[in-house]
DNA sequence: TATGAATGAGTGTTCATTCAT
DNA sequence: TATGAATGAACACTCATTCAT
């Protein structure tokens, strides 16, 4: 019942992760330095080392929490959702919230695979396939089961669409509304997926 | 008739910008080594510092020819189109051409600039503009006036949802046909494009 | 009476910089790579741009110390010496010993300034404003308040006359002994410094 | 008589090391580019290696040749003045003109000398040594047989001594006047030099 | 002779990683 | 565990020299 101490992050992992998720997120990965993760996570740059084996490290297991945190987000909102038209809209306003949130880190991890080694670019796959699941999955039992067009296109289309959505809104300077664009993608692309 | 020399393929320029296009859609830009550039170009080291002032430099003068080459594209197969629908398609049809060809290089772009020099970034930004202009600019003449979503989320449905598709597939390791994403994009896009 | 943790030598900045003057003196500045610092110091190379941003700061700071310690020299063994003859002799002397252990480092310092950065080069002007001062001040009380010749132009006679003698000494290979050279130099210049 | 076209300057060699006296001396040795040296010259960079088989040999000719013409100067003007204030004079105005006229070009020149090869040192020594000895020469018909300072010492203070000034007065920003100069150094070391 | 485009060895600097404390 | 000083491999860029024209 009492907690005399109040630990108040002290997970380290988790610490040095935001640390790491700000600075990459500011400089990319390459131009991402050991030495600015550790200041930003207020840990010494030898810590880090305690925890992750390389900067690659760090970074991957950074794309695995946060898809992880976007797959629960989206099985947790989109179950029980009844009509495609919610489906979509809540997709999509999921996916606009996460990107602002962490400013593209996910969609742009995946430039940086190539650089990693073999390992660590498996791992990032995973976390790739997991997020597409789970968009997949709630989206599908709305879909006709003749349409002329393959799942993976249609979810290529919606990551996408959010993706070039935000980063010109970005471009343009202008305010971001998830529920906003949630509404102008189901409006654009509804009609589309509920034909025939 | 006759024509006495061959020049190889000698502009230099243009035969480092060949090498380097490979190796920074190959690695990217930060992991990209001049040396490499050069080998890929078959021209050494120093040959690249005659014609440009530094990596950074080569890769925005790439991104600027490929826009130009992209825009060009554009001007030429989408001038005097008259319907919605084949607009849409040949768009749709030129990106995804133009994006197996140089594998996503100018979509992956603007990920470096942060990292660019002032003047360079200002040099990424009028290309990126040049480009979103050649593509509104026919796609608009189709838009009705009261459209109630604005061609700037249209554009970054249509651009993100060709990225989108593309990585997917790639991913996925599918063929990629670009006729038939275009018509998968039309087969979505156009009816929410022409309601009202 | 116990002193149970030795300190070798390790003032990392002055070890750094010893290994420097030794490069800089035996090839000069441009010449000097950082890698012969290094080794020279006993440190790797990156162990130096802990201490000091730029070769060229290594330099400048060598510069400093090399003059606050010539300064401090002058000071020292030039107070309350109440004749102009042993004033003068000192003043050589001292000029001679220190440009023996730094074999002319200060006074060709300032070969290099127009290759340093601006402000390093208004660094080493500081240094040897104040190496003119100190020669100067306790100089100027014998000096009658009539000369004929300016200050200026007697300190130029003296620190010159020290650079040439010893060069020409060591390119004679002739041993080198300070307390003959400051007799020869007073032998040589007093006469005309008491005119009047 | 008549000699229709004028030959400007044509001897390419002269030509060269012209443009390489005002490169050497505003650079430096080591900072001094073939190229600037080609620009200032008015000729390609691969003609220089037309006339001298490196840049260390384009240094070492042109210390040379000044050299050669300090002799010459020296000779001419010091023959036959009978008095020893006024071969001091003489001595010490041909040489604060020279300073002036090659920005002390060859009396820098010797801290080059390590880096340079082998058998260019020594031609550097060479000239070095004509000039010592033209100074000497005429000097030392005027100095007592029995005089308590060397030659090398007094000629090491002579030359010393010019430069001194000159630094001085360049660095204080004063206007040189040769002539005023000869007479200070006349006052202040004649006494001395005649001495016993 | 003269040119200047091309070369590639050489160097200052950065930064991921280690390790003594 | 935690630290941060130390390391040295790696890389962008320069420039003396060469050589095809």
């Amino acid at each position: 019942m009492n907690d005399p101490v109040i630990t108040p992050n002290t997970d380290k992992r988790a610490l040095i992760l935001d640390g790491a998720e700000r600075v990459f997120v500011a400089r990319g990965f390459a131009a991402a330095r050991v030495e600015d993760i550790a200041e930003e996570a207020g840990v010494a740059k030898g810590t880090i080392y305690l925890y992750f084996a390389s900067k690659q490290e760090v970074f991957v297991s950074l794309i695995e929490v946060r898809a992880q945190e976007l797959v629960l987000s989206l099985q947790n909102q989109l179950f029980e959702i009844q009509s495609a038209a919610l489906v979509l809209k809540s997709l999509v306003r999921i996916k606009v919230e996460f990107y602002l949130k962490h400013l593209g880190l996910i969609d742009q991890a995946f430039q940086w695979a190539p650089q990693l080694e073999q390992e660590l670019q498996a791992r990032l796959i995973v976390s790739r396939s997991s997020i597409a699941e789970a968009s997949t999955h709630h989206l599908s039992k709305f879909i006709p089961a003749a349409f002329p067009v393959s799942m993976l296109v249609v979810t290529g289309v919606i990551d996408g669409a959010v993706n070039g959505i935000v980063l010109n809104a970005i471009e343009a300077q202008e305010v971001i509304d998830a529920e906003k664009i949630a509404e102008d993608v189901v409006f654009l692309l509804l009609p589309g997926m509920l034909q025939r």
